[in-house]
DNA sequence: TTGAAAGCGGTACCAC
DNA sequence: GTGGTACCGCTTTCAA
């Protein structure tokens, strides 16, 4: 029956009720009531209770442009990302981008960049903290290295939020992230859909060794194993997200492994594997799934060729990040722990609504 | 080599410029410069281009809290939606007061609902413009009836913007939808690949005469005539959302079918479904797509029962629609004409992402 | 056509 | 501990 937002139970204000309402209520002044509510020092935890009460009771909701007018609270955002590449972490910059333009000019980000993931953030990082900022957003590459600085970042509260990857065991406030185990389940159980006559399929990544690309792995393998149909692991291959490495070795894979019978490339680096299997003339029996979407994969899953990728949805997650980042800084809002994002899955079906997401050769 | 955002060529104000830096620079006062700036009646035409190109040189930005603290231009956003099916349209309106809240309370949203969709939204619509409101975010369950409303808001310079449903050929300002084309043919296009032996398909569906649900029907056949597999359409049913209907209908279809390999339920009445293909025990045999999340709905899908379900992202819905809403209100911004919402596909791998986002219920 | 000044709601500082 | 008040940047009204 109710046919409008429920707010208190008595108090139904037609104009906001302020700070000042709760002055004359209780008759003392408003430097008094800002100084309880925001729980001040110098003041009577007496009078802090009464105003409390009052605010509650009255439904106050602080009014944030007054708030950030008067105090000038120019949040400033530092977002490290790599500069490779590209496609993707432009994608993720514009997700920041587009989230933080209705805060502006309260809310300033700086984009600071590096050469490639885990090359040269630790100097970046160093140069914020000296610099001075009230959070970061980063992508640590090398973990390891990174644990002290977010450890002096903590201590002089500046709040660490990491996109794409994890640093895990450190004081970072959250990581956003396409679960990795799940997007290699995702791929496992789209191929044993695809292949319910089973067979052997191909793994491909970057690094074992990196976190990300192990997880996808352990996902991959749990999902072959829980499904119904026949599909096994086969190779499992590292190509160390280098186009020739991987061209190199899907050709080797595929003429010592016949009877393949899908292929998941779970890094990037998936043009190679294609090209490879099409000059191998394999791309009919094989079913291929691969990761993200830029704009040379686009006819590949246009024709078919490829059966479907997964997209990580950078432009989301940049978004996630910089609103619990925002959110934190502005309320205290912890966000929780590990914030997932769920990949997309992109098949021909569905492409068009992507493409125009894909970022574009802007200029030249 | 850039390693910070690019701003205005020779500008570089550490403190950001204020309408009172404009006055300062050329001796006149902040009043002059707000006519000017807001091409307001009674200023000389040489004044404000004076203004203007000063304000553009020293890379004046206005500062957005100052300016909604005085003018109290409290956008006022009316939302009507149906009760039935809460589940989705409570995740709808959750989507719409979680993009709201950054904004409260420049910003006000006002729920209003009525029964069921297309019932009793018009005399809603009639009250709000009575009311007097900014803008209004609907779901317009026949199109036809609101057409003169749509026309009256939009004489008196209300935005209208369509969620979930649209209303074709109307002065609405943008539809929030998950493309039901498309959604149909992601369905299809799962089922090809699912049963590369091919086979019969059903297709069950609401009634054909909307125009949501024959999209979808349209998109799951194109997809199906498109792919390599044999999958074909078989029997198509209505179920007018109705659960007995569609479980009549769905024993009645799996008795007289027995050679059918899948079935596609493309709206979210697809319980009764699978209780029928259960209780028939020819779920073994049968791939299934539903559509939709909800919690009864969850157990199929984990079991592998339910193949995949397409979860058209009510929340992700309600988030766009108002930011394009409050973008318009706020700048004049016009959205493109349709804002296509990619469904999420849902299978066992994955599910666990989506189940907190699932409504739950809320106290009793 | 323009200038001067009063706020909008909170915050912060000074005086008591 | 508390009250009073100037001020943040912009809009708006009134007077010139």
């Amino acid at each position: 029956m109710k046919t409008t937002d429920s707010r208190h139970p008595g108090a139904q204000p037609l104009r906001p009720v302020g700070i000042k309402d709760i002055a004359k209520a209780l008759d003392i002044s408003t430097g008094t009531v800002d100084r309880a509510l925001h729980a001040k020092p110098g003041i009577n935890p007496m009078t802090r209770a009464r105003v409390l009460r009052m605010a509650e009771s009255l439904g106050y909701r602080p009014n944030l442009a007054a708030r950030y007018l008067k105090s000038r609270k120019h949040l400033r955002i530092s977002v490290h990302l790599p500069l490779e590449i590209a496609l993707f972490w432009d994608s993720l910059r514009d997700g920041i981008r587009d989230a933080a333009a209705p805060f502006a000019p309260t809310l300033q980000v700086e984009f600071r960049s590096y050469p490639r993931l885990g090359e040269g953030d630790v100097p970046l990082f160093e140069q914020a903290l000296r610099e001075g900022t009230n959070g970061l957003i980063i992508a640590p590459g090398n973990p390891a290295t990174l644990r002290s600085c977010i450890r002096k970042a903590a201590r002089r509260d500046i709040a660490v939020i990491c996109v794409v990857t994890d640093a895990p065991d450190t004081e970072r406030l959250t990581a956003v992230s396409a679960d990795p185990f799940t997007v290699g389940a995702v791929a496992g159980e789209l191929l044993s859909r695809y292949l319910p006559a089973g067979g052997r399929l191909a793994f491909f990544t970057g690094w074992l060794g990196t976190e990300d690309h192990a997880e996808k792995l352990r996902g991959f393998e749990a999902s072959l194993k829980s499904s119904r149909s026949a599909v096994r692991l086969g190779p499992v291959v590292e190509a160390h997200d280098d186009p020739r490495e991987g061209y190199r070795r899907a050709l080797k894979l595929l003429k010592a492994n016949r009877d393949l019978k899908g292929i998941y490339v779970s890094t990037v680096n998936s043009l190679p594997v294609l090209q490879a299997a099409e000059q191998e003339g394999r791309l009919q029996n094989l079913t291929i799934v691969t990761t993200d979407l830029f704009p040379e994969l686009v006819e590949w899953v246009r024709a078919g060729k490829v059966a479907a990728t997964l997209y990580q949805r950078p432009l989301t997650q940049g978004r996630l990040a910089l609103q619990a980042l925002h959110q934190y800084l502005l309320d205290g809002t912890c966000p929780p722990p590990r914030i997932a994002v769920a990949p997309h899955v992109v098949m021909r079906s569905n492409l068009n609504l992507f493409l125009d997401r894909l970022p574009v050769d802007s200029e030249v």
